[in-house]
RNA sequence: GCCCCCGUAGCCCAAUGGCAGAGGCAAACCCCUUAAAAGGGUUGUAGUGCGGGUUCGAAUCCCGCCGGGGGCACCA
């Protein structure tokens, strides 16, 4: 090929991005070059990379092209690396908004979920996602949820799922119950209607049996997870240490306990109060009271979440007319309901020791109840002040504890309790069961059959799944109760136990259950016989990386953790914790503020890969910030991306040597760069910082540019080497690009699969390197000098310097040698 | 109120105890062009939010503020 500009201009090809989606999708599509071996004789190490699966609500936004460009460069460099990679595709095509869809258009959710499931394939298609397309799974198959509600009836025998009566978190707007989770601030995390409390009998599952486990396990995470993300899950958790009082309550046969923190100030304890909404408080009240303790509790009610939890808010209470008795003195002490206090934390009761407690302090203060100090602090009485003090301290007050520290207190009184049966060392936790029950259509229905004479009787597994009835449009408007109880036909069914006639349960179950185990099925998506093919597990599990958002670091995270160790229990599975490593990326922002409707700010993915092409959308999602930021869309220039990869493009299409040449006869220089790129973006991939690994693929891009223009030219073997390493490693953030350009090259195959260039070591020693010469800690002189001199060499050669003795009197004081790079001189 | 993370050039971001700048955007200038676009190239600007401290040496570690973001929040 000559060197003139004319011939050149017309070898050279225009970089048309939808050119080369057009070409290489199809190819794609023929080869289906990222399938997962199954095949026991394959010697490949395997690798599951996992991401959150999509819920179908439309075409994929610009989340999901920051969430899925980052899985698949995880992804991709693992098939560079030459392991067998899964990396599966579903969808989570359960829930309410294809039900309000259907609403809207008096349809079937299935029509508007899978027609925007298809949407999405597509759409993933066209973005170029390595995914294994024949594992695809939808939760809303009768094939899926099935399985669900398999699962369900394990978790039933094994005591996991059960129903209970009780206050439960009601969004009147989506008109049905939601889990603990699922509040955030009092409102409904999914539409951010206020959510109200109502008593409802619902089914749940038994999380809290597993607290314990679920925070200990989190040492398995450690340094794999995101320390936010472990902090956000133990917050969840909330343990607290403590103990477990007996208290009398005169008129009473049965004991009540209490939940305390500070059973050292247990002689403090100058009130009691029950949670105004727990059974005991009706139960207990005086007829004399019972008038103002109802009203009371009438208010209460009334009050929303927000009202009623915010922290600021006046306290208030009533008196029921009863005492209890302190156990170690036998003090009568009065007992009060109050909404400070929560029904379904602890036992719903409390001691009250308002010298060391805030929130107890201002209930005292408020209804002129004594205040005793029994831990001296040094710091002013709390009744005077008004300042509880919750600190340190020396008992007093308090009998045989009196002079012992707060620690020595708590186990002194512990023991003491322990042995008089009056009390306990205890353990507490936050986390509440998982409401599981949803008033809602489209979802698993809860395989339970409800018989007057069995109970609650579980469908045989040998009769699932259970199916939805076919309820469409106005049928599915929310009221109150589950759609699905109007389905007559449907509930009415004979008990499977004494065939008598009994009522299908009418609820479905939160579409969390689907995503808690969705990734052991991805193994094997047809399977029959069970949810899941243990044997496949054992290959697969557990998942090597699960890239998703920060906005499931407690739903769908920790649901899937319990999950995972009941099936452990069950012997289903070998692990105990499903996701090795977890990836939590940003959001895609405009302008400073989350894309909306409303706000009218929102960017379109679709829009943006028409005008700039899949690659250029891909590479700024990458190279915009660490994945875990967040990423102003205004700050970013999707056209700067395109003119790189045009740039790249060009480098890969110039080269005018020949395939298999000898690379060792190319031009050192550029080599160097090269082998030096080659190892920086490795290590930059393995620690998931990609916007550098792509800051370094410029730099070599740029050094191809200039060897071909103004250095040994593009025929070049290292013009050659430059331009494939720089193909195979772009490949995994501009695929397209990047095929058409090692097709360029002449080279034949997928570029996917052609394998991570190897960078040798003996290219990456640096022939001389600048050593900086400080005095006083500014720099003096800069010596070139061997890679591997000696730091008595340096020393020498540094304090030979001119420059560096003009700035010295006399001998210096120290001298610091960090070889080869560095000399300080102190003088 | 408590806990965590982050403040580096006009902007997005590198540098994890050793020369503050790798990369990009924007800006300015040059080459190419009849011209423009495209393309190629060159260049600056910050002393790291503020104040202390540790150290031969601090963007980096420690303490206290300021600003931004996030989590928990009457959890006994």
């Amino acid at each position: 090929m000559g060197s003139e500009s004319n011939q050149k201009d017309t070898a050279v090809s225009e970089y048309d991005p939808q050119a080369l989606q057009a070409k290489w999708q199809q190819r794609w599509e023929e080869q289906d070059p990222f399938r997962a071996s199954e095949d026991a004789a394959d010697p490949r190490e395997r690798r599951y990379m996992l991401d959150m699966f999509p819920y179908p609500s439309g075409d994929l936004h610009m989340g999901h092209g920051e969430v899925f460009a980052i899985g698949d460069v995880v992804a991709r460099y693992w098939f560079q690396q030459g392991y067998n990679v899964l990396h599966p595709i579903g969808w989570d095509s359960f829930g309410l908004p294809a039900e309000n869809a259907a609403i809207k258009r008096n349809a079937h959710p299935a029509e508007w979920t899978y027609a925007n499931i298809d949407v999405q394939a597509n759409s993933f298609k066209r973005y170029a996602i390595s995914f294994d397309w024949s594992r695809r799974l939808h939760t809303s198959d009768p094939e899926y949820y099935r399985w669900n509600q398999w699962l369900f009836n394990r978790f039933f025998e094994r005591g996991l799922a059960y129903r209970k009566g009780g206050l439960v978190n009601w969004c009147p707007n989506d008109q049905t119950v939601l889990a603990n989770e699922q509040v955030v601030a009092g409102k409904c995390e999914r539409c951010g209607a206020e959510v109200v409390r109502r008593e409802l009998t619902q089914w749940y599952f038994k999380i809290t049996d597993y607290a314990q486990r679920l925070l200990d396990d989190m040492s398995q995470l450690e340094g794999g997870w995101p320390e936010r993300v472990l902090t956000m899950q133990r917050n969840w958790i909330g343990r607290s240490e403590g103990a477990d009082v007996v208290f009398e309550i005169e008129g009473r046969e049965e004991p009540v306990h209490v939940f305390t923190t500070r059973p050292d100030t247990l002689f403090g304890a100058t009130f009691f109060v029950v949670a105004v909404d727990a059974a005991l408080a009706d139960e207990i009240v005086t007829d004399e009271h019972r008038a103002e303790f109802e009203a009371y509790r009438a208010e209460v009610a009334k009050l929303s979440d927000i009202e009623r939890l915010s922290t600021d808010k006046d306290k208030s209470g009533v008196f029921l007319g009863r005492y209890a008795i302190n156990p170690v003195n036998g003090e009568r002490i009065p007992v009060w309901a109050a909404d400070y206090v929560l029904a379904d934390y602890g036992h719903g009761a409390i001691m009250a020791v308002p010298a060391h407690d805030q929130r107890d302090l201002d209930f005292a203060l408020k209804f002129g109840l004594p205040v005793q100090v029994v831990v001296h602090t040094g710091l002013a009485d709390p009744g005077e002040t008004g300042e509880a003090t919750p600190g340190e301290g020396t008992l007093v007050n308090s009998g045989p504890l009196d002079g012992l520290t707060k620690a020595e207190a708590i186990a002194t009184i512990i023991r003491s309790l322990e042995t008089d049966g009056r009390g306990k060392g205890a353990i507490n936790f936050r986390l509440r069961d998982w409401l599981l029950s949803r008033q809602r259509f489209w979802g698993t229905p809860i395989p339970i059959i409800h018989c007057p004479d069995c109970g609650e009787v579980p469908v045989p597994d040998d009769q699932l799944p259970v199916t939805l009835p076919d309820l469409r449009g106005e049928a599915l408007a929310p009221k109150g109760i589950s759609p699905l109880a109007g389905a007559t036909e449907w509930v009415n069914v004979a008990c499977p136990k004494c065939g008598g006639a009994a009522k299908r349960d009418t609820d479905t179950m939160d579409t969390f259950v689907d995503s808690a185990w969705y990734f052991l099925r991805y193994t094997d998506p047809n399977y029959t016989d069970g949810p899941f093919d243990v044997e496949k597990i054992r290959e697969w599990g557990p998942i090597d990386m699960y890239v998703g958002g920060v906005e499931h670091a407690v739903l769908h995270l920790l649901y899937s953790r319990f999950f995972v160790k009941v099936l452990h229990d069950m012997g289903m599975v070998g692990f105990t914790e499903p996701f090795m490593r977890q990836l939590g990326q940003g959001q895609v922002i405009n302008g400073g503020k989350a894309m909306s409707k409303s706000l009218g700010n929102g960017v379109d993915l679709g829009k943006q890969i028409d005008d700039f092409g899949v690659d250029a959308v891909r590479l700024t999602m990458l190279f915009a910030s660490p994945p875990e930021d967040d990423i102003d869309w205004a700050d970013v220039s999707p056209q700067a991306s395109q003119k790189y990869l045009a740039r790249a493009f060009r480098v890969m299409d110039e080269v005018a040597s020949a395939p298999g040449g000898d690379f060792a006869q190319g031009d050192l220089a550029l080599r160097k760069v090269t082998h030096k790129t080659i190892d920086e973006v490795t290590k930059l991939i393995e620690s998931y910082r990609f916007n550098v690994a792509i800051a370094r693929l410029m730099e070599l891009t740029s050094a191809a540019r200039k060897a071909i223009d103004s250095g040994p030219g593009a025929g070049d073997p290292a013009v050659r080497e430059a331009a494939e390493s720089l193909a195979v490693m772009l490949s995994l953030v501009a695929p397209y690009t990047s095929e058409e350009g090692w097709e360029r090259l002449g080279r034949t195959g997928s570029v996917a699969l052609a394998g991570w260039p190897v960078a040798d070591p003996a290219l990456l020693v640096e022939d001389s390197v600048t050593a900086v010469v400080q005095v006083a800690g500014k720099v003096r002189d800069r010596l070139e000098v061997a890679p591997d001199i000696s730091e008595d060499d340096l020393r020498a050669l540094a304090l030979a310097s001119d420059k560096v003795r003009a700035h010295l009197s006399g001998e210096p004081r120290k001298v610091i040698v960090r070889a080869p790079k560095l000399v300080n001189i102190v003088p």
